[in-house]
RNA sequence: GUGAGCGUAGCUCAGUUGGCAGAGCUCUGGAUUGUGGCUCCAGCGGCCGGGGGUUCAAGUCCCCUCGCUCACCCCA
C-alpha cells in the first residue's frame, strides 16, 4: 500500500466529488458576499520569486525560516510556492500601478497555499485560503467593515466563531514600548522557557504567543502593547471598536494577539472556533501599512485577512452540506442499437436546451439501466425501445412516484419546461 | 525536528490464552424476457502496510522499517 506512484504526497489530498459540493457552497457564498462589499477577484501566480516572501512576510517568521517550498529553477532563480497571498497581491497592486487612481482598492482571492509543515488536524501542506485585501485607506471603518464581512460569511454558513482583536501600535509607539518590554523581560527571562528566550532576542512581541504553563505568570505581568499605544493608534483602535459596536459585533480584546513584524501595524484580529482542535483559527488578519514600501512600492495604508477554507469546510454544519447533489433531469434508457443512437440524439437536443441527461454506455439490459438511474437519483427515465422507436412516442417515467406515460419529443420538452428547472 | 496512538476486503471495522482470515455496507448475478428503490438467495473481493525474528504454528508475541493520525512549535 505504499506505492510512491499511487500515493499522494504527505499533507496533500484529493477532494472527491462526494465532498466537493461543500467547497463549492463555501466558495460561491464567499464570492457573493465579498462582491456585495465591493471586493473584486484577483488571481496571482502560485509561484513567485523567493525574495518576495522573504521580504513581504519577514525573515524572522517561521514561514520564511522553515516552512517554504523553495526550489531553484532551470534559469537558476530561486522560486517559492506561495505560503500566503498577501505579498503577491501587494506586489500585483504595485506592479500594475493600481494605486494610480487613488482611493480604496478592494481585492479578494481564492486558492491553494503551501507550507512545509507536519500534518495535523486542520493543517495541510497544500491548503486553501480565501482572503481579502483593502488597499489605500487607514480609516478604522475599513477595518471594521472587513471584519464584519468575514464574520457575516461565517454566520451565513451557520458557523459559530469568536472575534479576537488587538492593536499592535505603529512605528511611533512600538519602539519605545519594545524597549520597555525588553528591559522588563531581562529580569524574568531566566525563569522562562528556551523558546521565550530565543524569541525575546529575535522577535520580542512573539513571547506573547508562548503557551508553556510556567511562562504564563511572567507573561501576564508584562506590559501590553494595547496599554502603550500612541494617541493616533489609540484613536484608531477606538474607532475600529466603535464601528464594530455600531455593526452589532461583539469582540474580545486580546492584548497578547500580536503580529510581530515592523510593517504590521494597529489592527490585528483572529476569528477562532472551538471545534477545530489545536489549530483553532479560522481566519486571521491585520493592518500592514508599511508592506508596500518594504516591497519597493509607494506608501500604502492597507489591511487584509485570510480565511482557511479547509478549516471552514471542516466546521460547516451538517445541514449546510447537502442540497447540492447533481442529478440528471432525464436518464435515457434504451434497448438495441437503433434506440441507442436515438437516445444520443434526444440527449443532445435536451442538453442544448439546458437539461442534464445521462446515458449508460454499458449496453446492459433495461433493469440495469433503471437501477443506475435510481442510483443517480434521476428525476425521470425516458425509455426508448423498439415500440417507441417505430411510433415516435416514448415512455417517460417519473421515479419519485413511479408514474409513467407516453410522450413525443416536443411534448417531453413542453413537460420539462413546466418543471421550472434551474439551469 | 520531538512525542503518542493506529495500519486486517473498495469503505467502516471485528478477530478471544498464538490454532482454517470474518461481519456490515458497496459491487455483480438471480428471484422479475421491456421497468428502479424494499426484501430474499448466491457470488466477486485479502502479500492482515513491508522486512526480519521467536514458535510445530504469527493478523495476534519481539525487533526494524514505511505510512497515516493526533499533539508540541507555529499558523489558515
Amino acid at each position: 500500500m505504499d506505492d510512491t506512484v499511487t500515493s499522494n504526497l504527505p499533507g496533500t489530498r484529493d477532494l472527491l466529488p462526494g465532498e466537493i459540493d461543500r467547497w463549492q457552497l463555501v466558495e460561491d457564498r464567499a464570492r457573493r458576499i465579498f462582491s456585495q462589499y465591493g471586493f473584486l477577484e484577483i488571481r496571482t501566480p502560485i509561484i513567485e520569486p523567493t525574495e518576495l516572501f522573504a521580504r513581504g512576510i519577514g525573515e524572522d517568521t517561521d514561514i520564511v525560516g522553515k516552512e517554504m517550498y523553495t526550489f531553484v529553477d532551470q534559469s537558476n532563480r530561486s522560486i517559492t510556492l506561495r505560503p500566503e497571498a498577501t505579498a503577491s497581491v501587494v506586489r500585483a497592486y504595485i506592479q500594475n500601478t493600481m494605486y494610480r487612481g487613488g482611493g480604496l482598492t478592494k481585492l479578494y482571492y481564492i486558492g491553494p497555499m503551501f507550507r512545509h509543515e507536519k500534518k495535523q488536524k486542520g493543517r495541510w501542506r497544500q491548503f486553501y485560503q480565501i482572503g481579502a485585501e483593502a488597499l489605500g485607506s487607514d480609516h478604522p471603518a475599513v477595518d471594521a467593515e472587513m471584519i464584519e464581512m468575514a464574520l457575516w460569511l461565517l454566520e451565513s454558513l451557520g458557523v459559530k466563531a469568536k472575534l479576537l482583536i488587538n492593536s499592535v501600535g505603529c512605528s511611533n509607539c512600538r519602539p519605545p514600548y519594545l524597549e520597555r518590554l525588553r528591559s522588563e523581560l531581562e529580569q524574568r527571562l531566566p525563569g522562562m522557557c528556551e523558546d521565550c528566550r530565543r524569541r525575546a532576542a529575535t522577535n520580542t512581541l512573539r513571547v506573547f504567543d508562548c503557551k508553556v504553563e510556567s511562562c504564563q505568570p511572567f507573561i501576564d505581568r508584562l506590559p501590553s502593547i494595547t496599554d502603550n499605544l500612541c494617541a493616533e493608534c489609540g484613536n484608531h483602535f477606538a474607532g475600529v471598536r466603535r464601528h464594530l459596536e455600531q455593526a452589532g459585533i461583539s469582540y474580545e480584546i486580546v492584548p497578547r494577539l500580536v503580529r510581530g513584524l515592523d510593517y504590521y501595524v494597529r489592527t490585528a484580529f483572529e476569528i477562532v472556533s472551538g471545534e477545530l482542535g489545536s489549530q483553532n483559527a479560522v481566519a486571521g488578519g491585520g493592518r500592514y501599512n508599511g508592506l508596500s514600501e518594504v516591497l519597493g512600492g509607494p506608501p500604502v495604508q492597507a489591511l487584509g485577512f485570510a480565511m482557511g477554507l479547509d478549516r471552514l469546510v471542516m466546521i460547516l454544519p451538517e445541514e449546510q452540506r447537502a442540497d447540492f447533489k447533481w442529478r440528471p433531469d432525464v436518464f435515457l434508457a434504451y434497448m438495441g442499437e437503433p434506440a441507442f443512437e436515438k437516445a444520443g440524439e434526444i440527449a443532445r437536443e435536451l442538453r442544448h436546451r439546458g437539461y442534464s441527461c445521462y446515458i449508460d454506455f454499458s449496453e446492459g439490459r433495461l433493469k440495469g439501466q433503471m437501477r443506475l438511474a435510481n442510483k443517480l437519483n434521476a428525476e425521470h427515465v425516458l425509455i426508448i425501445g423498439e415500440d417507441e422507436l417505430s411510433r415516435g412516442k416514448y415512455t417517460i417515467k417519473r421515479l419519485a412516484d413511479s408514474r409513467q406515460w407516453e410522450v413525443t419529443i416536443p411534448e417531453l420538452q413542453d413537460y420539462l419546461a413546466t418543471l421550472n428547472r434551474s439551469i
